[in-house]
RNA sequence: GGCCUGAUGGCUCAGUUGGUUAGAGCGCCGCCCUGUCACGGCGGAGGUCGUGGGUUCGAGUCCCAUUCGGGUCGCCA
């Protein structure tokens, strides 16, 4: 029977009582860890959110009928204790924060009795994710969710301080919006009032921060909720939490200052992490160039090696005809890997054929100086000293090289720097490499819908030296839009904003919006441009990627409280769920399902 | 949508080339124990091996399909 805990206040958590509170009359409440019955006295480990903390029984204090509820104690029951704080005559318990001291009972509630909860809750779980999510709500009691839910609060505090104290003003923008066509899947709400009208969830409040700076708000931020209709990855959900900001009257040097300055304070005042400022920047191109990648991870190197010019005239056709193809040909050097096992060897085949090379091509470097090819029959001895000279091979390397279109080089080799980094345990998770990618290209050539997209979005302001290009060669224009980028990952983006209504319809008319089209779908904003606008520009975090590699987590499950499955959805309450007819009557919707579907839903 | 991978008591796993009543640790239940903290001792319960077919004298094990998870490519302005 439950008990009431009336009469009772909590005056401290389990892990805030110390050697200084000894032979103070304390009362904690939280759950039962763990009872450990030795026949006449009775230990109990409780646990609430901020650790755990030894309850004595004995006979002598909590009288008989005291004792003997404390024998019907089981783990996850909920509990008041009145006790006094005592030095613990037995051993301390060095694993334990309050290992030195233990509350001896003189009151106890039973305040709710649990069932065998169906894993257990413990730090460093090995039950399977699927069934801790299914039971979320026991899932999060573990110390080491409860650690990252915490941090994660820890840091939303400390982000809104900051840009506080920095003149930002936190304003919310509408969930339901209009629906745009550009960029990821929107996720539809039926309206009701307009029947066959649909309100989206926001992909981002991209357009109503540039509006705001319109209104004279000059400096916004906002903790925004988002979503995105995609397929997930362990570091993507549907709905995801972005730190989003925008600036008026800035440069990029002021966005990106202000910026270094909150990631420095962040890391500080959370994890004890010293950002050194300023914060390293490379051009998208030089990353590209150097890396393989526009989210560089600069925690080791194995760099990319252009050896187009080495050989272009050799014997090897893949190299060549590649060349030919306007393609290029780069390599990496995984130092001391030359002895690599050759089925190892044909796994990174595999892996970079996933990226879409067709192939891998590789030199390995013996300690005795002979080199072990995949492609030494086509070329000279000579080519193949100059290549491995080119590529500062030495003995016991392994060369790795790829031809192809410029794209498919980067990717393949760009992953399979990362995939050889896994494989040999070079990323530290203590080491935090902050980096800005700056001068992204403006558009990027979309195969599928034969026509430019925008890499950022449609409303990044292009560089004004490759102004001139926008009608000549649009490809080649570099945007104003920036990176920040934390040990590979993606943390966040922004841009300056196009504010002048003539460059921004000429933006849209390059993305193949007609000027129509363009002022249907965001005419409240070219309209807005026409009213004074101030020249700004934005930035902004995903914060659940930030708040798992300051958790040093490989998931962003990890960091959200209630998180959804691959297939996005959740697998505690089970949505998404069909509804009733009569609210879809309400909606005027009809369904049209596939027979797949169909079944699912009848169930 | 493609590829890879997993599913065996409540949890985590083992299960040899197909061969009797499918094992272990933890947990759970009962009894005992006044200094445990990975408590200890004794005893006990609990599994149609994700599901459905098939091959076979015989399937946890082989084959096919399917369900439910995870990773990844596509996708994610």
């Amino acid at each position: 029977m439950a008990e009431s805990m009336k009469g009772l206040h909590r005056t401290h958590r389990c892990t805030e009582l110390t050697s200084e509170n000894i032979g103070e009359e304390v009362t904690v409440m939280g759950w039962v860890q763990k009872s450990r019955n030795k026949g006449g006295i009775i230990f109990v480990d409780l646990r609430d959110r901020s650790g755990l903390l030894q309850i004595i029984f004995e006979e002598s204090d909590v009288m008989a009928e005291g004792f003997a509820k404390a024998e019907k104690l089981r783990s996850e029951f909920v509990v008041a204790i009145v006790g006094k704080v005592n030095a613990r005559s037995g051993g301390i318990n060095e694993n334990l924060a309050t290992g030195n001291i233990e509350v001896r009972a003189t009151e106890l509630r039973i305040l709710s009795e649990s069932q065998t909860p169906p894993f257990p809750i413990e730090e460093g779980s090995k039950t399977k994710e699927e069934l801790r999510l299914k039971y979320r709500y026991l899932d999060l009691r573990r110390p080491d969710l409860q650690r990252n839910i915490m941090l994660r609060s820890k840091a939303a505090t400390v982000i809104r301080t900051f840009l506080a104290e920095e003149g930002f003003l936190e304003i919310e923008t509408p969930i339901l919006q209009k629906s745009t066509p550009e960029g990821a899947r929107d996720y539809l709400v039926p309206s009701r009032v307009h029947p066959g009208n649909f309100y989206a969830l926001p992909q981002s409040p991209q357009l109503f921060k540039q509006l705001l700076m319109c209104s004279g708000y000059d400096r916004y931020f906002q903790i925004a909720k988002c979503f995105r209709d995609e397929d997930l990855r362990a570091d993507r959900q549907p709905e995801f939490t972005q730190v989003d900001m925008e600036l008026s009257f800035v440069e990029i040097d002021d966005v990106l200052d202000v910026n270094e300055r909150l990631l420095n304070k962040l890391f500080k005042e959370t994890i004890g992490i010293d950002v050194k400022l300023p914060i390293q920047r490379m051009t998208w191109q030089e990353a590209m160039d150097r890396y393989g990648s526009d989210k560089p991870d600069t925690r080791f190197g194995m760099e990319l090696k252009d050896v187009s010019d080495v050989v272009k005239s050799c014997g090897f056709s893949v190299f060549t005809d590649a060349l030919e193809n306007n393609g290029t040909v780069r390599g990496i050097n995984a130092k001391g890997q030359g002895d690599m096992p050759r089925k190892k060897i044909d796994a990174l085949v595999t892996f970079a054929k996933g990226f879409g090379a067709k192939g891998l091509a590789y030199i390995a470097i013996g300690e005795d100086g002979t080199y072990k090819s995949s492609f030494s029959k086509f070329m000279t001895e000579d080519e193949l000293k100059a290549l491995v000279v080119a590529m500062e091979g030495e003995k016991g390397d392994l060369l790795l090289f790829a031809a192809d279109k410029n794209k498919v080089v980067y990717d393949v080799l760009g992953n399979l720097r990362l995939e050889l980094a896994r494989n040999l345990n070079l990323l530290d998770k203590d080491q935090y490499n902050f980096l800005w990618v700056t001068e992204f290209p403006l558009f990027e050539w979309s195969d599928e819908q034969n026509r430019l997209l925008a890499m950022h979005h449609p409303f990044t302001m292009p560089m004004e030296e490759d102004l001139d290009l926008l009608d000549t060669n649009p490809a080649a224009v570099r945007a104003k839009a920036y990176d920040i980028v934390l040990n590979g990952t993606e943390l966040g983006g922004g841009s300056i904003r196009i504010f002048q209504d003539d460059v921004q319809e000429k933006m849209l008319e390059l993305l193949g919006f007609t000027k129509e089209e363009a002022y249907k779908q965001f005419g409240f904003l070219l309209n807005a441009f026409k009213y004074g606008v101030p020249p700004h520009a934005g930035l902004a975090y995903g914060l659940d990627r930030l708040i798992m590699l300051m958790a040093k987590e490989d998931s962003i499950r990890d960091v959200i409280a209630f998180p959804k499955i691959k297939d996005a959805s959740c697998l505690m309450s089970d949505a998404p769920n069909s509804v009733d007819t009569k609210q879809l009557e309400e909606l005027e919707i009809a369904l049209a399902l596939k027979d797949k579907t169909e079944k699912k839903i009848s169930e």
